[in-house]
DNA sequence: GTCTATACTTCGATAGAC
DNA sequence: GTCTATCGAAGTATAGAC
């Protein structure tokens, strides 16, 4: 049964070539914005013709939730195995100070503002990212001591993303005024607070 | 003196139609995104043909960094003269927390990335925000007594600035979790501070 | 799986009449 | 100051040969 929905015919999802459409996009994506994401810049930076995109993509949309899905899926899953063999308030400031990806945000957070399709997969990724690194932090601040009436797990969370997150985004701007000084605050924070409680702490502080 | 370096004529800057085309230019900015910001769509929206944009700016760069810098104008000018006469913490956390021109922060972000002329304005826009914030910050802890080895002000700051701006970015795509637990703890810790006037209270930050 | 060829739309921008 | 007319480039997408 399944009689093709789609009267066009379409790649095989594992193709080689399929993959360097990916490659290209998410170059161009990176490097010129996601309004730059054209069939035909798609298929020069990748060296075809620009007509392969449509073989493999339904449409340039299509495309798009490819390449964020692809690079999505890929970071949670780095941040899901660091995370459970090391769940300490400094893993997680390390992998949220990542710059790594905060140009990708960037460019999806904006074109999801505005497409459906994309906003549902990026919130979709968003919760996920968000659920996994709570439960590291809930179980980081109980190591450490520190009550959730001082500081509550989600408040710690939300305060860590967004310093990182507005740190990136000025620094692509050029802006780059305190932000030394507040990582190295932030950051000393983090270590006097795991170096002094009572947990035994195999890894090392400081 | 002074020969028209541009071969083509030009509307006036203080023209009621360029107005319009401005308000269509930001319009369709905030709604459809800075992608859709062409000269046929502007002109539609503002009920005139699009050969005006033309007339009245000299590229579509032009046109979107005049959008923004009237806009941006604007704001700084209000922040300037609500910190004028209270610079307290409450005072520049509710200006923070102003949702209005988040949207219109993340297209023009995105834009900056990969347009110079824009990236210069948004750039030369965000340090005249940050250090008119900053010197509020300032005394608002120093009225607060809290002092900068405790908490310096550009530390208190970013976090602030990087907290509302995440949130406000998440609320756009849908993720609301954890949003409200963590904005009154915040604005409970402000207000701590803010009440027990200069005397160092056990509310220790972190 | 990749190619040529092509239909159709929209884009920025300009020239010149009114 | 606004209009008609138009150019060339670039966009998405499809059909059909190889």
């Amino acid at each position: 049964m399944a009689s093709s929905p789609s009267p066009r015919r379409m790649g095989a999802p594992d193709s080689k070539t399929r993959a360097r459409l990916l490659d290209a996009a998410e170059h161009i994506l990176l490097h010129q914005g996601h309004a730059a994401v054209t069939s035909r810049r798609v298929g020069a930076q990748a060296g075809l013709k620009p007509q392969l995109v449509h073989y493999y993509f339904r449409s340039m949309d299509e495309l798009l939730v490819e390449v964020f899905r692809r690079r999505a899926d890929e970071r949670l899953a780095r941040a899901e195995r660091a995370l459970a063999e090391d769940c300490s308030l400094r893993a997680i400031w390390v992998l949220n100070a990542d710059p790594r990806g905060a140009a990708f945000n960037i460019e999806f957070v904006a074109l999801a503002k505005h497409n459906p399709v994309v906003r549902a997969e990026v919130a979709r990724y968003a919760e996920r990212h968000r659920a996994t690194q709570l439960e590291a932090v809930r179980r980081a601040l109980e190591a450490a001591g520190v009550s959730d009436d001082r500081l509550p797990p989600v408040v710690a969370l939300l305060l860590m993303t967004g310093l990182t997150q507005v740190v990136s985004l000025e620094r692509t701007l050029g802006v780059i005024a305190g932000h030394d000084e507040t990582i190295s605050f932030v950051s000393d924070l983090i270590d006097g607070l795991e170096s002094s409680e009572a947990e035994p702490g195999p890894g090392r502080v400081g």
